[in-house]
DNA sequence: CTACATGCAAAGACTTTGCACATGG
DNA sequence: CCATGTGCAAAGTCTTTGCATGTAG
């Protein structure tokens, strides 16, 4: 995602460049395999740009969201958490967390491409997207127990 | 779930039973196919218990969460709801969630378990729960479109 | 009798909203 | 210029907590 694009996809919502919104972009893609907050992403914008306001922020997050540019998970820690789309939807990944040391891991996994399909065709419902989280113990913690 | 097995689980965790805790269990075997909220939980206490507090609901499910008795789902509609656990443990279902309607469906599928073995093996994470949430379009609204 | 449970109201955490002011195109 | 965006504070929603009172065992 470069600004030129950024702004294309801006301005076919009807939408202003600003450069708040272009700062918690920044923030986005320096973190990219991180899973922040918007109060996280917040404190990061402040570094470089400390009028900015937390409302802002909650709602560029919104906007992103509804323009496809990130995810929002939900990993049961009381508020929503976002990382960019992947830009090839190719690229499917699961979240596994650890119940010990919260950390965050990713996982590929094409099997369940062949779940959905499965489901739509017994169930008749289509499919545009999926939420799974695996909880559990991560290797680390496992060795320390 | 019978009286006397309930009465034990809580003997077990130290907790008394209680007029309360039992209405709550009954509303919940009673809504067995639902996914109530704990607001929703309080509304049908209060039909036959009318004394009942929010807050004794919002104690009593999390006090059944940590017994194992219900399970904590979140479809991201802004509040836990919360279901009866499968007694047995074989009985794997995940959730469909309908974007147009907002309905919920339930789906069995084994291939989960593939799933995990394999990310058992590839990262080393010792899984003990999951969260599977699929988004789309169920059969009745895909007709009236 | 006493440790545990309850009801109520207050407080907390996260998020949204109303409004006057600021600004991008 | 003017529609859109921002910052701030206030309000909203779900949930937890403190405390005096009630009650199961």
């Amino acid at each position: 995602m470069n600004a030129a694009q950024f702004k294309e996809k801006l301005k076919q919502k009807g939408c202003k460049l600003t450069l708040q919104r272009r700062s918690v972009l920044d923030v986005l893609i320096k973190h990219c395999n991180e899973h922040l907050s918007t109060e996280e992403i917040y404190d990061f914008v402040k570094e470089n740009y400390p009028e900015i306001g937390l409302a802002t922020v909650y709602r560029t997050v919104q906007l992103f969201e509804e323009m496809g540019i990130v995810d929002r998970l939900n990993f049961d820690d009381g508020c929503s958490r976002f990382e960019l789309s992947s830009e090839d939807t190719v690229h499917h990944h699961h979240h596994l967390i650890c119940e010990s040391c919260n950390k965050v891991f990713e996982v590929e996994n094409d099997l369940l491409e062949e779940i959905e399909k499965e489901i739509e065709r017994k169930y008749k419902f289509k499919i545009h997207d999926h939420n799974v989280m695996f909880y559990g113990v991560c290797k680390d913690c496992e060795q320390k127990e």
